[in-house]
RNA sequence: GUGGUUGUAGCUCAGUUGGUUAGAGCGCUGGAUUGUGGUUCCAGAGGUCGCCGGUUCGAGCCCGGUCUUCCACCCCA
């Protein structure tokens, strides 16, 4: 009995339009990429279980897929740890292997197991595929693709400047307008935190004060003093919440208010180089800016900071993000090597690409001729001419059975072929082909021995 | 992980307070002078109503479980 196929949840096919449209972006941005000076490397689909846990958090950590052992893994399992049903304590028993869950983390591992080949700074880039156990959701998935770029061993902060102005360029490339690149430091951060006497639950703040624009300053004040921070010290932060004007103005509050911490200060004045020299360089569609609110989850960034909004018609949260992470290698044994990376996330801007209509409408018609079989001869004397014209470049076919030409001719329309060609008995005898352009329904008849002419009219 | 939501033909959906052989549009297949598609007309195929169990004389409809979809949290691309 037949079985109703199904895949995993949070998992797609993609049909050959979809994939047409995402080779478009993955293009986009790996030229973009190659041009800036990136390297492509790719890593396997699982990495060892200790490389992955710990390194995103324990939320992170719930949300690895785990690569169940082979064989009877159950035999070294002790009756007493089984019945204490410890999931931390059964996990390495059962599983050694996980699905990788970003691109950085097992960059970090290639970068420390390949050190001694690797010529710094090291510019790679990476786009595959990655996995998360999370609850899918529109525009969240299990299986996903990042396309990453980063530097190691690079300290200056013109780094941070290119990757902004490499953001700027893919969307510029991808015609993907009103795309606003938001930057924020660490420093900056850690400076609010320590001034308000809330050092010690840096994270806590920093992931409340993330979700100001989205819950407002009173949840946000709300949800800090349940995490334990002292009302003093949100009432001392609350002069942020309603940060705003240009972006000299909000400087200059910041700068007041976190004279007293020297991170801070340094975080400041690291942001305004950045800006100021984005803003010597200029833009060719973007616009970037200061967003004090801007944290990002993963506590392994220690300075400047990246996230991209998708453009606000469309409600899809984060479509990129980055930053810079001084010592991302060293819990691999790696010391004292800095790092800087974005990410553009693949299938949010195809779906962000997707509502607003703007992929090139050429993306889908990959056959230009196509021919129709009239029978066993006159299919030898089409393949000869599909062949010449694949030769010069042209994406030609043949259609593989003798079937009634209105099936051929159905077949062509909604394969969508712009050009369809007849060899039939009359155009074999005078050695001659017919060629139909679908959109006019005009037809014209060539000498065989002048298909170049014919084939020079499709490439003008 | 928490709370909610969805599931009927390939697709988009109807299906009255539980009551005979479950419908439509689109699509598909075939036909309307055997060398002409996208428009028209005619005919046809296609469903164990997500799955498992329960209530009932009787379940697409009610109840429980499970999977799936989408949404809000959490978190994130």
């Amino acid at each position: 009995m037949a079985q109703k196929p199904s895949i995993p949840k949070g998992t797609r096919d993609f049909n050959p339009g979809e994939v047409l449209k995402r080779n478009f972006i993955i293009q986009t941005i790996s030229r973009q990429f190659e041009r800036f000076g990136f390297q492509p490397i790719e890593t396997p689909a699982m990495e060892n279980m200790e490389t992955l846990m710990g390194k995103y958090g324990a939320e992170g950590d719930r949300l690895i897929f785990k690569i169940l052992n082979s064989g009877d893994f159950l035999k070294k399992i002790d009756r007493e740890s089984l019945e204490q049903k410890d999931i931390v304590q059964i996990t390495p028993l059962l599983s050694e292997k996980a699905l990788r869950y970003d691109l950085t983390v097992p960059f970090a591992r290639y970068v420390v197991m390949h050190q001694n080949e690797i010529d710094f700074p090291f510019k790679r880039y990476q786009i595959q595929p990655v996995w998360r156990a999370d609850r899918p959701q529109r525009g969240r998935f299990r299986e996903f693709y990042q396309c990453d770029a980063d530097v190691v061993g690079a300290k200056g902060l013109v780094q941070e400047l290119e990757f902004i102005q490499l953001y700027d360029r893919v969307f510029t490339d991808l015609g993907l307008p009103g795309v606003v690149i938001k930057v924020n430091h660490r420093k900056i951060l850690s400076g609010i935190a320590e001034v308000i006497g809330a050092a010690q639950r840096l994270t806590d703040f920093t992931v409340a004060l993330d979700k100001l624009d989205k819950i407002g300053p009173e949840k946000v004040r709300q949800e800090m003093i349940e995490k334990g921070i002292s009302e003093g010290a949100v009432q001392r932060a609350s002069a942020l919440f309603e940060l705003s004007g240009s972006t000299e103005a909000q400087l200059n509050i910041l700068r007041e208010f976190l004279s007293e911490s020297p991170v801070g200060m340094q975080g400041i004045s690291e942001l305004e180089l950045l800006i100021s020299q984005t803003e010597a360089l200029g833009m060719t569609g973007a616009t970037c800016q200061i967003d004090i609110t801007l944290a990002r989850g993963l506590n392994y960034y220690t300075g400047a900071i990246f996230e991209v909004s998708a453009p606000p018609e469309v409600p899809m949260g984060s479509i990129g993000g980055g930053g810079r992470y001084d010592d991302l290698t060293g819990i691999f044994g790696l010391r004292d090597v800095s790092g800087v990376g974005i990410s553009f996330g693949l299938d949010r801007i195809y779906l962000v690409m997707e509502e607003l209509g703007l992929f090139p409408v050429a993306l889908n018609q990959t056959v230009e001729v196509f021919c129709l079989n009239f029978g066993e001869q006159e299919s030898r004397a089409a393949l000869k001419l599909v062949m010449h014209l694949r030769d010069t470049g042209i994406p030609a076919d043949l259609y593989p059975d003798p079937v009634k030409v209105a099936k051929q001719f159905k077949y062509a329309d909604k394969r969508g072929f712009p050009y369809v060609i007849l060899i039939g008995a009359d155009e074999l005898r005078e050695d001659q082909f017919t060629v139909k352009d679908m959109k006019t329904g005009q037809q014209q008849t060539y000498a065989m021995e002048d298909w170049q002419t014919f084939a020079a009219q499709l490439n003008a």
